[in-house]
DNA sequence: GACGCTGATGTTACAACATAACGAAACGGG
DNA sequence: CCCGTTTCGTTATGTTGTAACATCAGCGTC
């Protein structure tokens, strides 16, 4: 069983879940009159590819040694401007967005040994930091929430 | 009027509370039986003097040419472990821990125009998370929360 | 005081992460 | 086809963080 709010099974169709990712990426760009060019594409498929975060040297390595670290910053300054992909500040790595595309307001759970990534949108979290915010007369502008722990399949493989 | 649970007023007696920091970095060392060496307090104090976040290589040009990023990164190293100091994920930076020595489950408030922290340990915000994380299966073993905005004395500033 | 253990520091070198700057090429509208 | 804009290639460099190993300082013991 495969629920919707929890890690990907290891044994899920990741083919297709690569493609619908393309997919999405393909649409999201074409209705926003953005062009999804080949590295980019090349660079979000390795990501994709992963199911979890990826340096952005890592993804370098996949791209081939002629390709320079420039060009991968780009494809990712794209994606993760169109919404496409996160960047994890607790890792400087990247992982792709699954949540809603816009109001960048998730919660991360990154397990430490596979780097696993899941994207929450809790709104109880929001609300909670608002709450705590507010008296102190600060204004958000953004905010990260990154949970590092282990992901299920990772304390299963571990309690053995 | 200077409130607990806000920024710091900017013509606070500073060098008194640099003074309760170091007191208080003493007293913790000395309860567990470290040692506060001079490097260490070394960096706790510039960390301390800026009351806000600083890069390692900051701090380090504070302490003088002549010292190797290796004594910075060490000293900080130390300060964390102790629970003396934060590191805060989305600058790369550190700033000095003004809440709860214990349980570093706390959120921060960050400008990202002057860089002055603010510590909050607001409990229905970890609630939150727990709850968010509870059904994943997942196991969190810490967790940041880092919100970047604008803070009272940056935003009078810029609102004239 | 010499000895040896432990933890802290000095030093060198390097790894990992990220961007500046500038020219060439590709794309798309007129 | 031409021109402006975006994207990409390339080179160099800036920033952040560690590995590895020698040395030194503190401290208890004999």
């Amino acid at each position: 069983m495969e629920t919707d709010a929890g890690f990907p099974a290891r044994d899920h169709d990741h083919p297709a879940c690569i493609a619908r990712g393309l997919d999405r990426a393909q649409a999201v760009c074409r209705s926003r009159g953005l062009r999804l060019t080949d590295q980019r594409r090349r660079v979000l498929e390795i990501l994709l590819s992963s199911h979890g975060a990826m340096g952005a040297y890592e993804i370098l390595e996949q791209l081939g040694q002629r390709t320079a670290p420039m060009t991968v910053y780009r494809a990712l300054e794209f994606l993760i401007e169109v919404g496409l992909v996160h960047r994890l500040a607790s890792l400087n790595a990247f992982a792709v967005c699954h949540g809603p595309e816009k109001g960048h307001r998730s919660q991360f759970l990154i397990c430490r040994r596979c780097r696993a990534v899941l994207e929450l949108a809790d709104a109880g979290v929001d609300t909670a930091i608002g709450a705590a915010v507010g008296p102190t007369g600060f204004v958000p502008v953004e905010h990260i929430v990154e949970v590092l722990g282990d992901c299920p399949d990772c304390r299963s493989d571990a309690n053995g």
